[in-house]
RNA sequence: GCGGAUGUGGCGAAACUGGCAGACGCGCCGGACUUAGGAUCCGGUGGGUGACCAUGCAGGUUCAAAUCCUGUCAUCCGCACCA
């Protein structure tokens, strides 16, 4: 078969007849198959894209092929950093660059003849698409889950700009080299904290791997516990955060984080020259080291002590970095018996180390930091762990020193970019009326095209007075433009719900439609996303919710990771490495029918593997045999004949595939459906090649399999389905359903164990009593050599696999 | 350091709730058809080749373990002083 013109003769037959439009009158059957969309930074589809798309693809054609209304959209995440970079590098617009991309992308996702629907088709740097990016921020703002505070960002001294995190490698700025400092500025955040806790709940409710659920809850990283105030000898006060209140008569010092307030307040006049000294060299040492559990802890004491709320025990202060001021309350206790951290920092400063906990079986080797029993701890000796914390919890409250307490590791979502390349951040600063929102009417604030994007420590923004210079919509004074832009993870957190109404005019999307479309049904991208977009994308779905825009709660039921593949010497494929593949020659070759059904075969789907494209061929191959079989098949002439053995066992095998194959695709397992597919074709061609065979039933039989083989290879099984007359499209046949009475065999062939050693097979009728099969092995040829002169122990009788027999 | 996953022929990989290890394919070997085959079709293919040994390694549970349990090694991924 010519695949090349028979893939463009199938795809621009599929276009005119709209038959891969999604039909939104009826919702009732909707299936929402969606892959995460193309970041358009290269020019051309490479591997992974083929791998993401192309076996989802299959997915959703099956889905359709078993009577749903299949909805799967494609469009591009189209603002970023690398456009913006390349821009930087060569001169070209990023939107001059992206459209550029976009175009030659669409081209070859339509020609890969997955079955997506265009109609929907959306681009995040599009005006209409952004505006409504920016009426998110907003309507965010609005409700208290936008706002502004100052926070540290990453600083490349080199070239004198704001580094986004995913920038920074191992310290440093990826293009030059330098290592990033951190400044500080007022950005944005959103409250994604809030939602900490339904965050983390709302995972037992979703079909995702196991694996990135637990992804997200550590990185969620609930922790309960216990905030306990702590008095200082000036009267100040400030509270540590444990989870281990049970320890609390084991404090023999508390830190405070360098940053903390209380620091410069509470530092002696002996210790003042060392305390400051301590906290410029922190504030030197990079996040990177100083967040590695590996180094050595420092600090310094600032001579000032606290008193213990339990005892009354004056206990020293320090200032130590190991100590975080963004987590809990940027202050703990130091209980050197009970935490390796603590342990090693009492080792250093020759403090004291109390045992208050001891080991249930006697032996306590300190530091114990494993739930033990309390002593040294007047009235609550000999409490055992989460009893022990509950009744001194309680006895804090009860003096008003503490107080449970739930903390979150999770941190607020900074979404301000000093970038051009994004959606500007509808706001306003107003000299008179402050931070004021951009009217809805307003909307979209255009990102300017002629802007200088070179980077030289400011946003671009900035440097357009066109841009920065308005009015505020409030007073009507002279005011000034937000110069940053948002976060591109702030595109790509609603446009699933675009999707569903990609040309709304009015709104981001119509409550009812979304309410409909929606949550996905099957969602399918790359793994690295677990703690970022796919966190985010809950987070607005929530939010949206409690807004009353939407009226669910999650927005993928189900999600599937696809693996990722590697170059040929097995290292994620990069241009430095050389090691790169491009599906593009593969396919000029065989097609893209080939290509995307050699992607199933050739590995398991969510693991992915080095690229090898020894069996590229044998998928081809095996289209071929398929091609000459099913073609010989309908110029073949013949009577029905009586449906024998040989039909009972082609019937099986063909009931048999279709089963597995329904299976298999349900679960993502495309390398087995196609092994089942090859295995059909081999079960043909055996049945073709006997003397008296019902043509009738081969052809019939050949039908079934151009069905079967439809979702993995659509344009050759359209081709086949035409040149066996039949009507157009094959994908609006039924896929086929197993007959579950062909797969009754009157003998099932058991395997036959002595003492679990197989020593044979043997035919058992499939309704035979226990008894019967018991008195008919023991009297076979096969097994009384084994049994003469022996006692049979046990009979053992696995229905339909094994008899085992233990002499 | 903590958490998770993976480890099966020469290769890519299969194996439902423990039940015939290696489906399907690549490669290789043999045969058929051929002037020829790198096309196609058919057969064989874990190792030794005797009733034995084989799922990273060492134990255990079981009539039966790739699968369950304990320990251990290797590789990959995530988090990395979160109190």
């Amino acid at each position: 078969m010519d695949m090349k013109s028979v893939e463009s003769k199938w795809q621009q037959r599929w276009e005119k007849t709209k038959e891969n439009n999604f039909n939104k009158k009826d919702t009732d059957r909707k299936y929402y198959v969606l892959e995460m969309f193309s970041y358009p930074s290269g020019a051309k589809l490479h591997v992974g894209h083929w791998y993401n798309y192309g076996p989802s693809d299959t997915f959703a054609r099956f889905k359709r092929m078993q009577g749903y209304n299949v909805f799967q959209p494609m469009g591009f995440d189209a603002f970023g950093l690398p456009a913006e970079n390349y821009a930087i590098k060569t001169g070209i617009h990023p939107k001059d660059s992206t459209e550029q991309n976009i175009a030659t992308m669409e081209k070859q996702l339509k020609a890969m003849g997955a079955m997506f629907d265009w109609s929907a088709e959306i681009k995040t740097c599009e005006e209409d698409y952004y505006k409504w990016t920016q009426w998110m921020f907003l309507k965010l703002y609005e409700k208290g889950l936008a706002y502004r505070k100052e926070a540290p960002v990453n600083w490349c001294p080199s070239c004198n700009t704001v580094l986004a995190n995913e920038q920074v490698q191992e310290g440093c700025c990826e293009r030059c080299g330098t290592p990033v400092v951190k400044k500080d500025l007022t950005q944005w955040f959103f409250k994604i904290t809030d939602y900490a806790e339904e965050l983390l709940a709302g995972l037992d409710t979703l079909d995702w791997p196991e694996k990135t659920k637990l992804m997200q809850k550590n990185w969620i990283g609930k922790s309960v516990g216990c905030e306990i105030e702590f008095a200082c000898e000036s009267g100040d006060t400030f509270k540590v955060f444990t989870t281990r209140c049970d320890t609390i008569f084991g404090v023999s010092y508390v830190v405070l984080a360098p940053e903390h307030p209380l620091v410069k307040k509470l530092t002696s006049d002996e210790q003042r020259a060392a305390v400051e000294e301590y906290i410029e060299k922190t504030a030197h040492t990079d996040e990177i080291e100083r967040l590695s559990s590996a180094r050595e802890k420092t600090g310094v004491f600032i001579g000032h002590c606290a008193i213990n709320p339990v005892n009354g025990k004056k206990v020293p202060i320090y200032a130590a970095d190991y100590v975080l001021y963004s987590y809990g309350t940027g202050a703990v206790m130091g209980v050197p018996a009970h935490d390796e951290r603590d342990f090693a920092f009492a080792q250093k400063y020759g403090l004291p180390v109390t045992k208050v906990i001891e080991n249930k079986n006697g032996e306590t080797i300190l530091p114990f930091t494993e739930d033990g029993i309390c002593v040294n701890s007047l009235q609550f000796d000999g409490r055992f762990g989460e009893e022990a914390r509950t009744e001194i919890a309680n006895h804090l409250t009860k003096l008003g020193k503490g107080e449970r307490k739930v903390n979150y590791r999770l941190r607020d979502w900074l979404v301000s970019r000093q970038r051009y390349w994004g959606a500007p951040i509808p706001v306003v600063h107003c000299p008179k009326c402050g931070i004021v929102p951009v009217p809805y009417k307003d909307l979209p604030v255009r990102l300017p095209y002629d802007v200088e994007f070179k980077p030289d420590g400011k946003s671009p923004l900035a440097k357009s007075e066109a841009f920065m210079h308005t009015k505020c919509p409030h007073c009507g004074g002279e005011a000034r433009r937000d110069p940053d832009t948002l976060d591109t993870f702030v595109c790509s957190s609603w446009y699933y719900l675009r999707y569903a109404d990609a040309h709304n005019a009015k709104e981001p999307f119509d409550t009812e439609t979304v309410d409909k479309m929606l949550p996905v049904d099957k969602y399918i991208g790359g793994a690295e996303h677990a703690c970022m977009h796919l966190l985010y994308a809950r987070f607005f779905t929530k939010a949206l919710r409690d807004m009353g825009y939407l009226h669910f709660d999650e927005p993928f039921r189900s999600l599937v990771h696809q693996g990722v593949i590697l170059g040929p010497d097995g290292n994620r494929m990069s241009k430095s490495k050389g090691n790169v593949i491009s599906p593009d020659e593969y396919i000029s070759v065989y097609g893209s029918d080939v290509f995307r059904m050699y992607l199933m075969f050739g590995f398991s789907y969510t693991e992915g593997g080095p690229w090898n494209d020894d069996g590229i061929k044998s998928v081809a191959k095996f289209l071929e045999r398929t091609e000459r079989l099913v073609r010989r098949s309908f110029e073949e002439h013949g009577d029905e004949m009586p449906f024998a053995a040989a039909e009972k066992e082609l019937n099986y095998v063909r009931n048999n595939t279709i089963r597995q194959i329904t299976r298999d695709l349900e679960v993502f397992s495309f390398n087995t459906a196609v092994a089942r597919l090859m295995e059909f074709v081999n079960a043909l061609y055996k049945y073709d090649g006997i003397q008296e065979k019902s043509v009738p039933f081969l052809q019939e039989c050949v039908k079934d399999l151009i069905l079967l083989i439809a979702p993995f290879a659509p344009h050759f099984a359209e081709e086949l389905w035409e040149a066996g007359g039949q009507k157009y499209s094959v994908f609006d046949q039924h896929y086929p359903v197993c007959n579950e009475k062909a797969l009754i065999r009157e003998e099932t062939e058991y395997a036959l164990q002595i003492n679990s050693k197989i020593k044979g097979k043997l035919m058992i009728g499939k309704d035979m009593p226990r008894e019967e099969i018991e008195s008919l092995v023991l009297s076979s040829d096969l097994v009384k050599p084994y049994t003469e002169g022996k006692v049979v122990k046990k009979f053992i009788v696995v229905p339909g696999r094994l008899i085992n027999i233990i002499v």
